[in-house]
DNA sequence: TCGCCTGATAGTTGCC
DNA sequence: GGCAACTATCAGGCGA
């Protein structure tokens, strides 16, 4: 066991009690936000949008492109596989 | 306050067991499934495939067709609205 | 770049599908499972139940073999991480 | 049929684009925190605190404004519907 | 009955 | 590379 003088132990909570100190600041921010967020969806759908959509749009800007097709490949790639890649747009284009 | 006799809640006691009892064995045989599933995922990850395509196809297969499509849609409108229908295969099937 | 030709997807076919159809059949198990457990609560409130406290014992009973123990042995592990703070105001917050 | 044609799109175009622009830069901010409080944590181990103790903390402190609250609350209520099961085995399990 | 809101589940990310 | 924590999405229940 390693010796906790009282200095060092009280160096130590205080130093402690900052770091959760703030952290639970930053995380109330980021609660916040989040709370945000939501309202701004609901306003989206009070003015008529699908929130299913608009999450989904942001979603997709919000990956990296590369990364995207990749997925996409992939996920069509299985689709074909699975004989299932008919009469989608999304086929189409897969197949295109 | 209704009046309670013991036969009453007696039988309502027994009556009460029994469905908690059923519920919970049905929760835990669904949970038991859960994991299930969790392990065919990983067998297909063992096997070389994308667990993350896999699940997106069990996903679109999953949803009804029309809604898909529609959903599809939508988001596809969304996304040209924003000016960012360009070089995706998505993209290019949705403005095909 | 990987190779996304034909005999990549012929090889894999067969297996894929396989997996996906286990995973398909047990999602509808445990989506059979779910209506079951709706069932059982419908018929405990023909019998005169509230649904609600149904609802809640269940939950309550899943709790107590689960969730009250993992506070424990987090409790508990704190205080042996954290011992030292016995004596804060924060350390009393926390473990109050 | 819905009409999915220019017009639609037209009219909510710049506001659906001011709604998405909204939610990206809050999505920022809230990402940005994140990365914040990874940072705290980094400094808190270099300090030499133990990180999971630390989320531990963290996480303990949150349960204990809010879920154990809840916790009370919820088995108040459950109390209250289902007094008449206080003296059975499954009364004194759900209670205990 | 509809919309809201919470609780359950699934998916992602970061740590070991 | 597997596991665990956290986040986001979805579905069901509740109240208006």
């Amino acid at each position: 066991m390693t010796e906790i003088g009282d200095n060092s132990a009280a160096v130590n909570k205080d130093q402690l009690a900052g770091l959760i100190d703030r952290i639970e600041n930053l995380e109330e921010s980021k609660s916040n936000i989040g709370a945000d967020i939501k309202e701004i969806y609901a306003e989206g759908k009070k003015a008529g949008f699908d929130t299913k959509a608009m999450r989904e749009v942001v979603k997709l800007r919000r990956m990296d492109s590369a990364k995207l097709r990749e997925h996409e490949s992939l996920r069509d790639l299985y689709m074909a596989a699975l004989g299932m890649l008919a009469d989608t747009p999304l086929g189409r284009a897969a197949l295109g």
